[in-house]
DNA sequence: GCACATCTACTCGGATAGAGAATGTCCGAGTCTCTGGGG
DNA sequence: CCCCAGAGACTCGGACATTCTCTATCCGAGTAGATGTGC
Protein backbone atom coordinates (compact mmCIF):
# COMPACT_ATOMS: atom_id res chain seq x y z
CA UNK A 1 0.00 0.00 0.00
CA UNK A 2 3.12 2.23 -0.52
CA UNK A 3 2.07 5.36 -2.59
CA UNK A 4 4.89 6.41 -4.78
CA UNK A 5 6.14 10.08 -4.62
CA UNK A 6 5.62 11.31 -8.12
CA UNK A 7 1.48 10.56 -7.87
CA UNK A 8 1.45 14.11 -5.70
CA UNK A 9 3.87 15.79 -8.33
CA UNK A 10 1.70 15.13 -11.07
CA UNK A 11 -1.77 15.65 -8.82
CA UNK A 12 -0.23 19.45 -8.18
CA UNK A 13 0.88 19.85 -11.79
CA UNK A 14 -2.21 19.16 -12.87
CA UNK A 15 -4.12 20.91 -11.08
CA UNK A 16 -2.09 24.03 -12.04
CA UNK A 17 -2.13 23.18 -15.71
CA UNK A 18 -6.06 23.86 -15.22
CA UNK A 19 -5.26 27.26 -14.53
CA UNK A 20 -3.44 27.95 -17.37
CA UNK A 21 -5.16 29.86 -20.21
CA UNK A 22 -6.62 28.09 -22.97
CA UNK A 23 -4.04 27.72 -25.71
CA UNK A 24 -0.66 28.52 -23.90
CA UNK A 25 1.42 25.63 -22.04
CA UNK A 26 3.86 24.87 -19.24
CA UNK A 27 7.08 23.87 -19.78
CA UNK A 28 8.44 21.01 -17.56
CA UNK A 29 11.48 23.29 -16.36
CA UNK A 30 8.69 25.83 -15.58
CA UNK A 31 6.55 23.37 -13.23
CA UNK A 32 9.36 22.12 -11.40
CA UNK A 33 10.68 25.52 -10.29
CA UNK A 34 7.18 25.80 -9.65
CA UNK A 35 7.45 23.51 -6.64
CA UNK A 36 11.15 23.41 -6.33
CA UNK A 37 10.96 19.39 -8.20
CA UNK A 38 13.86 18.10 -9.54
CA UNK A 39 12.89 18.58 -13.38
CA UNK A 40 14.34 15.70 -14.92
CA UNK A 41 12.46 13.38 -12.87
CA UNK A 42 9.23 14.88 -13.09
CA UNK A 43 9.52 14.96 -16.66
CA UNK A 44 9.24 11.05 -16.46
CA UNK A 45 5.73 11.60 -14.51
CA UNK A 46 4.60 14.11 -17.43
CA UNK A 47 5.63 11.90 -20.08
CA UNK A 48 3.35 8.99 -17.76
CA UNK A 49 0.54 10.87 -18.37
CA UNK A 50 0.71 12.14 -21.91
CA UNK A 51 1.17 8.76 -22.64
CA UNK A 52 -2.16 8.18 -20.34
CA UNK A 53 -4.13 11.11 -22.89
CA UNK A 54 -4.31 13.51 -19.71
CA UNK A 55 -1.54 15.99 -21.07
CA UNK A 56 -0.71 17.03 -23.93
CA UNK A 57 3.12 18.07 -25.18
CA UNK A 58 4.43 20.19 -27.62
CA UNK A 59 7.81 21.27 -28.12
CA UNK A 60 9.84 23.92 -29.20
CA UNK A 61 9.94 27.63 -27.29
CA UNK A 62 6.52 28.81 -26.01
CA UNK A 63 5.89 25.05 -25.62
CA UNK A 64 5.02 22.73 -23.24
CA UNK A 65 2.49 20.29 -20.93
CA UNK A 66 -0.99 21.44 -21.40
CA UNK A 67 -4.20 19.19 -20.07
CA UNK A 68 -5.48 17.03 -23.22
CA UNK A 69 -9.28 17.21 -21.42
CA UNK A 70 -11.14 19.14 -19.46
CA UNK A 71 -10.68 19.51 -16.14
CA UNK A 72 -14.05 18.20 -15.05
CA UNK A 73 -13.16 15.35 -16.98
CA UNK A 74 -9.89 14.26 -15.29
CA UNK A 75 -10.36 12.64 -11.89
CA UNK A 76 -7.58 11.54 -9.39
CA UNK A 77 -7.97 8.31 -10.47
CA UNK A 78 -7.01 9.02 -13.44
CA UNK A 79 -3.45 10.54 -12.60
CA UNK A 80 -2.95 7.74 -9.88
CA UNK A 81 -3.22 5.32 -12.60
CA UNK A 82 -1.16 7.08 -15.15
CA UNK A 83 1.05 7.64 -12.97
CA UNK A 84 1.38 4.50 -11.15
CA UNK A 85 0.13 2.42 -13.66
CA UNK A 86 -2.52 0.29 -13.85
CA UNK A 87 -3.29 -0.82 -10.39
CA UNK A 88 -2.00 -4.84 -10.61
CA UNK A 89 -4.77 -7.07 -9.39
CA UNK A 90 -3.82 -8.25 -5.81
CA UNK A 91 -2.28 -11.50 -6.83
CA UNK A 92 -4.24 -14.12 -5.56
CA UNK A 93 -1.94 -16.83 -6.61
CA UNK A 94 -4.84 -19.71 -5.10
CA UNK A 95 -2.38 -20.89 -3.03
CA UNK A 96 -5.71 -22.64 -1.78
CA UNK A 97 -5.35 -24.84 -4.28
CA UNK A 98 -1.31 -25.89 -3.57
CA UNK A 99 0.65 -27.70 -1.00
CA UNK A 100 -0.94 -30.48 1.43
CA UNK A 101 -4.20 -28.31 1.85
CA UNK A 102 -4.93 -28.01 -1.40
CA UNK A 103 -8.31 -28.15 -2.49
CA UNK A 104 -9.97 -29.60 -5.13
CA UNK A 105 -10.82 -27.34 -7.83
CA UNK A 106 -14.56 -28.32 -7.48
CA UNK A 107 -14.13 -26.42 -4.52
CA UNK A 108 -12.68 -23.27 -5.83
CA UNK A 109 -15.57 -22.24 -8.36
CA UNK A 110 -16.40 -19.47 -5.55
CA UNK A 111 -13.81 -16.93 -5.51
CA UNK A 112 -11.00 -16.83 -2.70
CA UNK A 113 -12.16 -14.82 0.36
CA UNK A 114 -9.58 -13.20 1.18
CA UNK A 115 -9.35 -12.08 -2.28
CA UNK A 116 -13.00 -10.69 -3.03
CA UNK A 117 -11.98 -9.05 0.46
CA UNK A 118 -8.81 -7.59 -1.39
CA UNK A 119 -11.10 -6.78 -3.74
CA UNK A 120 -13.43 -4.77 -2.50
CA UNK A 121 -11.23 -2.56 -0.81
CA UNK A 122 -9.01 -1.73 -3.43
CA UNK A 123 -12.39 -1.07 -5.31
CA UNK A 124 -13.85 1.40 -2.29
CA UNK A 125 -10.60 3.20 -2.94
CA UNK A 126 -10.37 3.71 -6.60
CA UNK A 127 -14.36 4.88 -6.46
CA UNK A 128 -13.12 7.53 -3.83
CA UNK A 129 -10.44 8.34 -6.11
CA UNK A 130 -13.11 8.62 -9.16
CA UNK A 131 -15.13 11.03 -7.28
CA UNK A 132 -12.75 14.15 -7.05
CA UNK A 133 -11.77 15.75 -10.43
CA UNK A 134 -9.05 18.02 -11.13
CA UNK A 135 -11.65 20.63 -11.59
CA UNK A 136 -13.10 20.14 -7.83
CA UNK A 137 -9.42 20.73 -6.68
CA UNK A 138 -8.83 23.90 -8.23
CA UNK A 139 -12.59 25.22 -6.94
CA UNK A 140 -11.08 23.76 -3.45
CA UNK A 141 -8.10 26.31 -3.63
CA UNK A 142 -7.68 29.15 -1.70
CA UNK A 143 -8.52 32.36 -3.33
CA UNK A 144 -5.08 33.45 -3.55
CA UNK A 145 -4.05 30.61 -6.02
CA UNK A 146 -7.20 30.38 -7.73
CA UNK A 147 -6.31 33.43 -10.69
CA UNK A 148 -4.60 32.38 -14.43
CA UNK A 149 -1.63 30.86 -14.49
CA UNK A 150 0.77 32.79 -16.70
CA UNK A 151 4.13 30.33 -18.43
CA UNK B 1 -0.47 1.07 -4.29
CA UNK B 2 1.55 -2.28 -4.65
CA UNK B 3 0.51 -4.44 -1.84
CA UNK B 4 3.24 -7.03 -0.49
CA UNK B 5 2.98 -10.40 -1.39
CA UNK B 6 2.87 -11.89 2.77
CA UNK B 7 -0.28 -9.99 3.31
CA UNK B 8 -1.83 -13.04 1.15
CA UNK B 9 0.12 -15.66 3.08
CA UNK B 10 -0.64 -14.09 6.11
CA UNK B 11 -4.33 -13.56 6.04
CA UNK B 12 -4.60 -17.42 4.63
CA UNK B 13 -2.84 -18.60 7.65
CA UNK B 14 -5.24 -16.72 9.99
CA UNK B 15 -7.92 -18.18 8.58
CA UNK B 16 -6.38 -22.13 8.74
CA UNK B 17 -5.38 -20.73 12.16
CA UNK B 18 -8.95 -20.16 13.09
CA UNK B 19 -9.90 -23.62 12.15
CA UNK B 20 -7.80 -25.15 14.82
CA UNK B 21 -8.59 -26.81 17.90
CA UNK B 22 -8.22 -24.61 20.92
CA UNK B 23 -5.36 -25.29 22.77
CA UNK B 24 -3.32 -26.66 19.92
CA UNK B 25 -0.77 -24.67 17.25
CA UNK B 26 0.10 -24.87 13.99
CA UNK B 27 4.36 -24.36 13.46
CA UNK B 28 5.51 -22.56 11.04
CA UNK B 29 6.55 -25.79 8.73
CA UNK B 30 3.02 -26.85 8.98
CA UNK B 31 1.69 -23.71 7.53
CA UNK B 32 4.21 -23.45 4.96
CA UNK B 33 3.93 -26.82 3.56
CA UNK B 34 0.22 -26.41 3.67
CA UNK B 35 0.20 -23.98 0.80
CA UNK B 36 3.64 -24.58 -0.39
CA UNK B 37 5.19 -21.43 0.70
CA UNK B 38 8.79 -20.99 1.33
CA UNK B 39 8.96 -21.40 5.20
CA UNK B 40 11.84 -19.13 5.79
CA UNK B 41 10.18 -16.18 4.55
CA UNK B 42 6.46 -17.17 5.74
CA UNK B 43 7.80 -17.00 9.25
CA UNK B 44 9.10 -13.02 9.10
CA UNK B 45 5.21 -12.52 8.15
CA UNK B 46 3.71 -14.89 10.97
CA UNK B 47 6.43 -12.64 13.49
CA UNK B 48 5.22 -9.67 12.82
CA UNK B 49 1.97 -10.87 12.96
CA UNK B 50 3.24 -12.06 16.59
CA UNK B 51 4.58 -8.38 17.31
CA UNK B 52 1.21 -6.86 16.55
CA UNK B 53 -0.99 -9.21 18.41
CA UNK B 54 -3.02 -11.11 16.57
CA UNK B 55 -1.09 -14.80 17.14
CA UNK B 56 0.84 -16.34 19.66
CA UNK B 57 3.99 -17.96 19.28
CA UNK B 58 5.34 -21.07 21.74
CA UNK B 59 8.09 -22.63 20.96
CA UNK B 60 9.30 -26.35 22.13
CA UNK B 61 7.54 -29.61 20.62
CA UNK B 62 3.86 -29.37 19.67
CA UNK B 63 4.88 -25.42 19.91
CA UNK B 64 3.74 -23.21 16.73
CA UNK B 65 1.45 -20.21 16.26
CA UNK B 66 -2.13 -20.08 17.24
CA UNK B 67 -4.56 -16.49 17.10
CA UNK B 68 -4.09 -14.56 20.20
CA UNK B 69 -7.95 -12.80 19.62
CA UNK B 70 -10.99 -14.69 18.82
CA UNK B 71 -11.24 -14.80 14.71
CA UNK B 72 -14.19 -12.26 15.21
CA UNK B 73 -12.08 -9.79 16.31
CA UNK B 74 -9.53 -10.13 13.90
CA UNK B 75 -10.24 -7.92 10.84
CA UNK B 76 -8.58 -8.46 7.81
CA UNK B 77 -7.26 -4.49 8.12
CA UNK B 78 -5.63 -5.88 11.09
CA UNK B 79 -3.49 -8.20 9.30
CA UNK B 80 -2.84 -5.82 6.63
CA UNK B 81 -1.44 -3.01 8.76
CA UNK B 82 0.04 -6.08 10.95
CA UNK B 83 2.02 -7.21 7.96
CA UNK B 84 2.94 -3.90 5.61
CA UNK B 85 3.77 -2.01 8.79
CA UNK B 86 1.78 1.00 9.67
CA UNK B 87 0.22 2.32 6.38
CA UNK B 88 2.55 5.41 5.34
CA UNK B 89 0.22 8.48 5.61
CA UNK B 90 0.42 10.00 2.08
CA UNK B 91 3.34 12.17 2.58
CA UNK B 92 2.01 15.43 1.29
CA UNK B 93 5.33 17.32 1.48
CA UNK B 94 3.23 20.30 1.23
CA UNK B 95 4.95 21.17 -2.01
CA UNK B 96 2.47 24.22 -2.17
CA UNK B 97 4.84 26.01 0.03
CA UNK B 98 8.11 25.57 -1.97
CA UNK B 99 9.22 26.98 -5.05
CA UNK B 100 8.32 29.72 -6.93
CA UNK B 101 4.56 29.43 -6.54
CA UNK B 102 4.90 29.23 -2.72
CA UNK B 103 1.88 29.97 -1.01
CA UNK B 104 2.04 31.86 2.28
CA UNK B 105 1.28 29.85 4.97
CA UNK B 106 -1.63 31.71 5.62
CA UNK B 107 -3.45 30.25 2.38
CA UNK B 108 -2.47 26.83 3.60
CA UNK B 109 -4.90 26.54 6.58
CA UNK B 110 -6.52 24.54 5.23
CA UNK B 111 -5.57 21.45 3.96
CA UNK B 112 -3.81 20.42 0.66
CA UNK B 113 -6.66 19.62 -1.58
CA UNK B 114 -4.86 16.61 -2.86
CA UNK B 115 -3.75 15.27 -0.03
CA UNK B 116 -7.26 15.30 1.32
CA UNK B 117 -8.59 12.95 -1.39
CA UNK B 118 -5.87 10.79 -1.24
CA UNK B 119 -6.78 10.41 2.62
CA UNK B 120 -10.13 9.99 2.01
CA UNK B 121 -9.32 7.24 -0.23
CA UNK B 122 -7.20 5.46 1.79
CA UNK B 123 -9.95 5.22 4.47
CA UNK B 124 -12.47 3.86 2.25
CA UNK B 125 -10.03 1.08 1.76
CA UNK B 126 -9.60 0.35 5.34
CA UNK B 127 -12.78 0.73 6.41
CA UNK B 128 -13.93 -1.77 3.39
CA UNK B 129 -11.00 -3.98 5.32
CA UNK B 130 -12.28 -3.23 8.73
CA UNK B 131 -15.53 -4.83 8.06
CA UNK B 132 -14.07 -8.42 6.94
CA UNK B 133 -13.26 -10.44 9.99
CA UNK B 134 -10.91 -13.61 9.71
CA UNK B 135 -14.52 -15.57 11.19
CA UNK B 136 -16.16 -14.01 8.17
CA UNK B 137 -14.18 -15.47 5.90
CA UNK B 138 -14.01 -19.06 7.39
CA UNK B 139 -17.76 -18.93 7.14
CA UNK B 140 -16.74 -18.51 3.48
CA UNK B 141 -15.15 -21.30 2.97
CA UNK B 142 -16.15 -24.52 0.90
CA UNK B 143 -17.85 -26.88 3.22
CA UNK B 144 -15.03 -29.50 2.12
CA UNK B 145 -12.63 -27.37 3.76
CA UNK B 146 -14.40 -25.69 6.78
CA UNK B 147 -13.55 -28.19 9.41
CA UNK B 148 -11.21 -28.04 12.46
CA UNK B 149 -7.05 -28.23 11.33
CA UNK B 150 -5.11 -30.96 12.84
CA UNK B 151 -1.32 -29.70 13.22
C1' DG C 1 6.81 -48.85 39.96
C1' DC C 2 8.10 -43.93 40.56
C1' DA C 3 10.86 -39.61 40.63
C1' DC C 4 14.50 -37.05 38.74
C1' DA C 5 18.31 -35.44 35.87
C1' DT C 6 19.73 -35.41 31.24
C1' DC C 7 19.37 -35.38 26.56
C1' DT C 8 17.34 -34.93 22.16
C1' DA C 9 14.49 -32.92 18.86
C1' DC C 10 11.69 -29.38 17.69
C1' DT C 11 10.23 -24.56 17.88
C1' DC C 12 10.78 -19.53 17.02
C1' DG C 13 13.89 -15.34 16.48
C1' DG C 14 17.38 -12.26 14.56
C1' DA C 15 21.17 -11.38 11.37
C1' DT C 16 22.58 -11.91 6.59
C1' DA C 17 22.49 -11.96 0.84
C1' DG C 18 19.98 -11.20 -3.71
C1' DA C 19 16.35 -9.20 -6.96
C1' DG C 20 13.22 -5.70 -8.44
C1' DA C 21 11.19 -1.30 -8.44
C1' DA C 22 11.38 3.48 -7.46
C1' DT C 23 14.29 7.44 -7.59
C1' DG C 24 17.45 10.51 -9.71
C1' DT C 25 20.33 12.18 -13.69
C1' DC C 26 22.20 12.88 -18.25
C1' DC C 27 22.48 13.70 -23.26
C1' DG C 28 20.32 13.50 -27.98
C1' DA C 29 16.24 14.45 -31.56
C1' DG C 30 12.91 17.58 -33.07
C1' DT C 31 10.66 22.11 -33.57
C1' DC C 32 9.27 26.86 -33.09
C1' DT C 33 10.97 31.52 -33.03
C1' DC C 34 13.92 35.17 -33.95
C1' DT C 35 17.29 37.47 -36.85
C1' DG C 36 19.59 38.95 -40.87
C1' DG C 37 19.81 39.56 -45.74
C1' DG C 38 17.89 40.05 -50.29
C1' DG C 39 14.30 41.53 -53.51
C1' DC D 1 8.58 47.62 -46.87
C1' DC D 2 7.93 42.54 -47.46
C1' DC D 3 9.56 37.78 -47.95
C1' DC D 4 12.63 34.06 -47.18
C1' DA D 5 16.53 31.32 -45.50
C1' DG D 6 19.34 30.20 -41.78
C1' DA D 7 20.87 29.99 -37.14
C1' DG D 8 19.85 29.61 -32.52
C1' DA D 9 17.60 28.35 -28.41
C1' DC D 10 14.20 25.97 -26.26
C1' DT D 11 11.28 21.88 -25.76
C1' DC D 12 10.39 16.93 -24.94
C1' DG D 13 11.91 11.94 -25.22
C1' DG D 14 14.60 7.92 -24.21
C1' DA D 15 18.87 5.68 -22.25
C1' DC D 16 21.86 5.29 -18.16
C1' DA D 17 23.37 5.16 -12.62
C1' DT D 18 21.93 4.95 -7.64
C1' DT D 19 19.15 3.91 -3.64
C1' DC D 20 15.65 1.64 -1.15
C1' DT D 21 12.26 -1.88 -0.28
C1' DC D 22 10.72 -6.44 -0.85
C1' DT D 23 12.00 -11.16 -1.31
C1' DA D 24 14.52 -15.06 0.14
C1' DT D 25 17.67 -17.69 3.18
C1' DC D 26 20.59 -19.38 6.89
C1' DC D 27 22.11 -20.41 11.53
C1' DG D 28 21.73 -19.70 16.62
C1' DA D 29 18.89 -19.35 21.32
C1' DG D 30 15.45 -21.41 23.96
C1' DT D 31 12.01 -24.84 25.46
C1' DA D 32 8.81 -28.84 25.89
C1' DG D 33 8.79 -33.50 25.84
C1' DA D 34 11.03 -38.12 25.74
C1' DT D 35 14.44 -41.15 27.73
C1' DG D 36 17.28 -43.54 30.69
C1' DT D 37 18.84 -44.34 35.42
C1' DG D 38 18.73 -44.76 40.33
C1' DC D 39 15.94 -45.57 44.40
Amino acid sequence: MKLSQGVEWGAHCAVTLARVEPGLSLSRRTLAERYALPEAYLAKHLKAMVNAGLLHATTGPNGGFRLAKRPEDITMLDVVEAIEGPVPRFVCQEIRQRGTAGLAPEDCVARCGVDSAMEAAKEAWRESLRGVTVAALVARLPPAARGPVTP
